[in-house]
Order: C-alpha cells, then structure tokens, then sequence
DNA sequence: GTTTTGTTTGACCAGATGGTCAGACCAAGG
DNA sequence: CCTTGGTCTGACCATCTGGTCAAACAAAAC
C-alpha cells in the first residue's frame, strides 16, 4: 500500500535511477524548469512508474536535496581542528574544488535551489547547515586569535572557499568560453590559483 | 505593422515596465520557470499586451539579456590601465560588491542564465565578454611583470573577483541564513574581509 | 500451479502555458 | 466631428504538465 523505503533490490535500484536522472534534469534546469517527461526519458522509466516511487515531483526533488546535502558538508565536517590550520583550510579548499570538478550537477542543483530563493531547503540551512558553518568558524577563530593564520572573519571565509570553489561548477560554461576555443581543463589552473590566493591571505604578517 | 522600437511615449514606457517585471520574475524563476502570466501581473498589463511589444517569451528575455550586459560589465571597462594597480583592482571589486547590493537581480539573471549552459548569452560570452576579459587580463599581466601586484593569474584573479562578489547576491538567502536571525546588512562586513583579502593577495612579496 | 504481493503502463484528466486574433478602444491630426 | 494609426483585450487554441487509475504483468510465497 504505502510505498516502502526501498525494501526490494528492484526498489533500490530503481529509486537509485530516478534519483540519478533527477539530478541530471534538476541541476541544469531547477525545480520549475524540469519535468516528469524529461526525468523518465533520463531514467528509462515511464512517468507513472517513476509517480509509483515518488508520490510527487517535489517528493524527488526533496529527497534528492537531502541526499545530497551530507555528500555536499562532508569536506567542511572533514576540517580538523586539531590539524594544521593553514593546512587544514588548504586542504578543504582543495577537497571543495575537487568537488566542483568530480560533482559539478550537485553544485548545481545547490545553486538553482539557492538562487530561487531556497524554498525547499531553507530549514537544512538554517539547522544543519549553520550550525556546522559556525562550529568550523570558531575553530577559525580560535586559530586566527593564537597567530597560526593571518585574521579573518571566518563566516566569510567560509562563504569565500564556497564562492571560489563552486564558481568553477555553477560557471564552468562562461569559465571554458573566456579562457579560449581550446579545451584544456581549467582546473588545475584553478586549483594552482586558488593555493597561492589563500596561502597569501592566510599566512600571518611577518610570517613569510 | 512590424513593432517599431520604441518610438511612441507609450512604447518607451511600456517596454520598461515590461523589461523591469521580466527582470523581477525571470531573475527568481530562470527562463523556464519564468510565465508570461506573472511577468504580465508585475508589469500591471495584460499577456497579449505583453505580447503586442514583444514577439515572444523568448525576446523579452534576450531583450533584457542584452540591456543588462552593458551595465554589468560597465565596472570592467572601468578598470584603469594607467591608474595605481592595486586601487584599480580595488575599486573594481568594491564596485562589483556594491553592484551585487544594488543590482542582485541582474546577478541572479546571469546566473541562471549561465547554469542553465548560457544557451542564450553563449555568443555575447564568447564575442564582447572575452574580448574584455582578455584586454583586461593583458593589463593585470602587465602589472604583475611590472612588479605592481603580485604575481597572479589574470583570468583566475578576475574569474575570483566575480566568484567572491557576485556570491553576495546569488546566494544571499544562504549568507543571510548563515549569518543569523538578526537582519543585519552583511555587505560592509563582506567588503571589509574582501579588501583585506585582495589587499594580501595583491601585495607583492616584501611590500608590505 | 496458483495465490499474493509488488511492479509497470496505456489511457486519461484538469489546469497551466505560450501564443493568436478579431475587434474594441483611444489619442491626436485634419 | 471623424478619420487614422497606434494601443489594448476577451475569447480562444494547441500543447505541455503533474498526476490518477484500472488493469496488465511479473515475482515470490505457498
């Protein structure tokens, strides 16, 4: 009757496609931009059978933005605060960058949510989300106020690795256009450019 | 017959109203998302109005894509090749900062627009866009050579500029949500950790 | 092999959506 | 006044879209 959370190895495998195939149409169009049509075609499903694991559209858009969300913070949870500051935060922007280029639809699908107004994951940011981002920031604090990094305000350095790092992602399209014709991956670059940003920004004066 | 360009009085306001309601829905719905019915509701006139003006859904879009443009690249063209280096790319980012406080909507627009895979602004990316990223990249090189600023890779520093900036509007709700439930203004905070950032960045090795 | 439970789909529906069109309306010139 | 040309709209249409449902189909359980 009602529709169980995957007990079936076929109801794991299919949640699974629909899931993959809802992320690909979700991400590059948004929640109102994407249909039914287009994930079932993507899935090899047929709409019915796709409305038969997922009671709603919304349904398999929520479920795909939680499912996301613990792969998404796993990095920033991964900063330890007992390791090397300059290392740990250089190490969570290379991870976070890594991301953008191995996982470029789930920064997407972030990013359509969050620009339309983050209606469907507001709660999650204002819960899990915040309160991870102001543990991690005091953890920032603490190593700015001991001399190991140079002063920062660490909510924004926070925001900082998030914009330069997704940016890469959500904007690969405009990034390969003005970089030239041919396709080299811009990554590398990237992540060279990124480095000697924060190293700078990072090491304390008079610590060069 | 064939709709002038805005010759009449009427015409010339309309269009703008039209062009101001698009910004307003398409900005937070993207151009699939986007309705015709509810550009018509915040522009106050009837869909077939709407339509008399334009020929399409799609031509309001491109209309307004490309009247935004100009204006948002209007800071890069300001970018001084003969002014102080460091303050140059200062102003620029401040510029671009208040752009994002002023104009979020423009910010959103593009945004959408370029994670949807830019299917619509592709030529002008490749056409007027790179052209001023280039030129623009080619002065900051000469700034670096010159031992101006520090080494940087242009077209990163400039990708960086729009990432930390333009995040300040796109991703406002987050920042907001993140920042905490009192509704303080977070952009001088965010201008304040951003100079200082470029600032270090910036500063050639044994400058400071 | 037959019942039972889980899976799939063709046909269908109501409402939304982009767009059309004939004609009404209206401002201004003659 | 009334003509003329631009402006506006109610009614309409084809298509798309999220969602339903009865019935067909398959896979275990007995």
């Amino acid at each position: 009757m009602t529709r169980p959370r995957a007990n079936t190895r076929i109801q794991q495998k299919n949640t699974g496609t629909i899931l993959d195939a809802a992320l690909e149409v979700f991400s590059a169009q948004g929640f109102r931009g994407a249909t039914l049509d287009q994930i079932a075609e993507v899935a090899g499903l047929s709409k019915p059978n796709l409305l038969y694991y997922f009671a709603s559209k919304e349904a398999i858009y929520v479920a795909l933005l939680n499912q996301m969300l613990a792969i998404w913070l796993a990095p920033l949870y991964a900063m330890d605060a007992d390791g090397d500051p300059k290392a740990e935060i250089l190490a969570y922007v290379r991870r976070k960058l890594q991301m953008s280029r191995e996982f470029p639809r789930e920064s997407r699908l972030f990013a359509n949510e969050i620009l339309q107004g983050a209606p469907r994951i507001e709660a999650a940011i204002r819960g899990e989300l915040k309160t991870l981002v102001d543990a991690k920031a005091g953890v920032i604090r603490g190593w700015s106020a001991a001399g190991k990094i140079a002063d920062v305000h660490p909510h924004h350095l926070i925001f900082s690795i998030w914009a330069l790092t997704q940016h890469y992602a959500d904007f690969d399209v405009q990034v390969r256009l003005v970089l030239g014709s041919d396709g080299t991956d811009p990554f590398p670059e990237a992540e060279r450019h990124l480095i000697q940003m924060f190293t700078r920004m990072l090491t304390p004066a008079g610590a060069g």
